[in-house]
DNA sequence: TAGGCGATGACCT
DNA sequence: GGTCATCGCCTAC
């Protein structure tokens, strides 16, 4: 397989998500924004070197691959494989539909509803996603999944990814266009 | 075993 | 708009 079959692969499976509604423990969120990485052809990816951490995305598809970033915040992935690829989606944002009152009381009372999924963090916060849910199976029936596809197929925009020093100028960010969840595009402190 | 750093978010002006 | 807290994980020694 080629390379350029393989960079069609993850950002198809990036756009693909934009739309689906992802469940966690109570709180569902049409996804409205996401990241692609690429596995190991991609620098920027945790999975570019294979650690113990990253092994998780060298597996089956369809997983979820949650890692601590600041020691503080948490960020949901979606493994879209195939096997030993590593490719993985970062989801960025989502527009929550399900459980609203749950997800305030895990983001805060004053959060505006645009604002309780928006950003890697508070999209797992919202939903309730931690380690413990690390390698759960998405398209299984447990309390994290992944819902149908949507009927419609929503207006996509892309650009550059957010927060990395590597590869920063790929268009591998998704989003649903003018969709009030899409946080702000910030490069990194450290990109060149 | 120690040092550096980050796929961030919140708060301040 | 910009600045900074914060700590687990990875890498090099």
């Amino acid at each position: 397989m080629s390379r350029h079959t393989r960079r069609v692969e993850v950002t198809d499976h990036a756009r693909g998500l934009l739309g689906r509604v992802l469940h966690g423990h109570g709180v569902a969120a049409r996804i409205t924004e996401v990241e692609a990485y690429g596995g190991i052809n991609d620098p920027a990816s945790h999975a570019f070197t294979r650690t113990p951490r990253s092994e998780i995305m060298y597996g089956e598809p369809w997983r979820l691959y949650v890692y601590r970033s600041y020691g503080m915040h948490f960020c949901a992935n979606i493994v879209t494989g195939p096997t030993e690829r590593a490719s993985a989606v970062l989801v960025r944002a989502g527009e929550v539909v399900e459980g609203i009152e749950l997800a305030r009381q895990r983001r805060g009372e004053r959060i505006a509803d645009a604002g309780l999924a928006r950003g890697p963090g508070n999209f797992a916060s919202a939903l309730g996603l931690t380690l413990e849910d690390l390698d759960t199976d998405l398209l299984g029936a447990g309390e994290v999944h992944l819902g149908s596809h949507p009927t419609a197929t929503p207006d996509i925009s892309e650009g550059p990814r957010v927060g990395i020093s590597k590869a920063a100028d790929v268009p591998w960010r998704f989003w649903i266009t003018g969709h009030p969840t899409v946080s702000a595009y910030r490069r990194s402190r450290r990109a060149p």
